[in-house]
DNA sequence: TCGGATGGTTTTAATTTGAAACCATCGTGT
DNA sequence: ACACGATGGTTTCAAATTAAAACCATCCGA
């Protein structure tokens, strides 16, 4: 938690958003909130991870506004843990990842998980960057402006 | 390295691309890529990063395709640390961060740095996710469709 | 041939992680 | 009332990871 952060990621527009995911478990848990899971314990089954460390990162994803407690839902005394808007941000960010693993980390032949939309069962398109003018833009076709001019940041 | 993956995400599409970015100092290496940086050095004084570390992160992002070593640029002895197709199809997912900083992390009057069109200096749009027909889709109007019918993975 | 710049590795301490044990509360059965 | 299992954690402690610093090697120009 509280990662150290360069000297120049203080104004680092993707540094900081790492600083509140911390970690790889959160995203895994973020990802299992969008799937509609909502309990310790169904977090705790679906990622297999040991519940200290459970209980620190839904800490921390409550710390930073990621997700929220509301205390009930089917009537049992505990309470869940849902994604707040913050939270639902984070979609197309895991959106990109999942489309990036289908891209290089299956093989051709290897069936994997499909996102598809729910009206007609059909999987979504790719992610595509557009500028203004709505021309699809790659990493090359695009750069940072500086607020003041400073770093590279 | 090689995190542990639970029980049921061997055919996620999501944990498996994250185990190969590890940690986010892999990602703030790939930005700076992104930003045209190639040598150790460089990385070392962007990042503010122990030597040792960068060095194991370069070697895990050359171990997985992500990044690779040309031989020289500009007549140095030295090799320089370029990304892959697979490391450039990671873009959209920082823009995804970015995106997701912006709209979360910083005050409304806040100054920061901005992805804009090389062509014109205007910002890029939002990524948005559209399904076959063009709509745009919402984390709401998706679900993942499984290859077999197992977990809700 | 000295000395600095570059690009690392090694060593060692501090932090984080993870597994397991422990604890507290609630609901149920009897 | 009381035992007991399910749920939701915290605590304890060993193991792995990270970080800082020191060290080392190579190339290069003066």
């Amino acid at each position: 938690m509280a990662k150290r952060v360069s000297h120049r990621d203080s104004m680092c527009g993707v540094a900081r958003p790492l600083d509140a995911i911390g970690d790889w478990w959160s995203l895994l848990i973020v990802r299992d909130a969008f799937d509609g899971l909502r309990r310790f314990g169904e977090f705790q089954k679906s990622l297999g991870l040991a519940k200290n460390i459970l209980s620190a990162r839904l800490r921390n994803l409550l710390a930073h506004g990621i997700m929220e407690t509301v205390p009930a839902a089917d009537g049992s005394p505990y309470q869940e843990y849902v994604l707040t808007e913050k939270g639902r941000g984070l979609f197309p960010l895991l959106v990109a990842l999942r489309q990036w693993g289908e891209d290089f980390f299956f093989e051709p032949d290897e069936a994997h998980v499909l996102l598809v939309d729910r009206k007609n069962g059909l999987p979504v398109r790719r992610l595509e960057l557009r500028a203004q003018d709505g021309r699809v833009v790659g990493a090359e076709d695009t750069m940072v402006r500086l607020p003041a001019g400073k770093g590279i940041a």
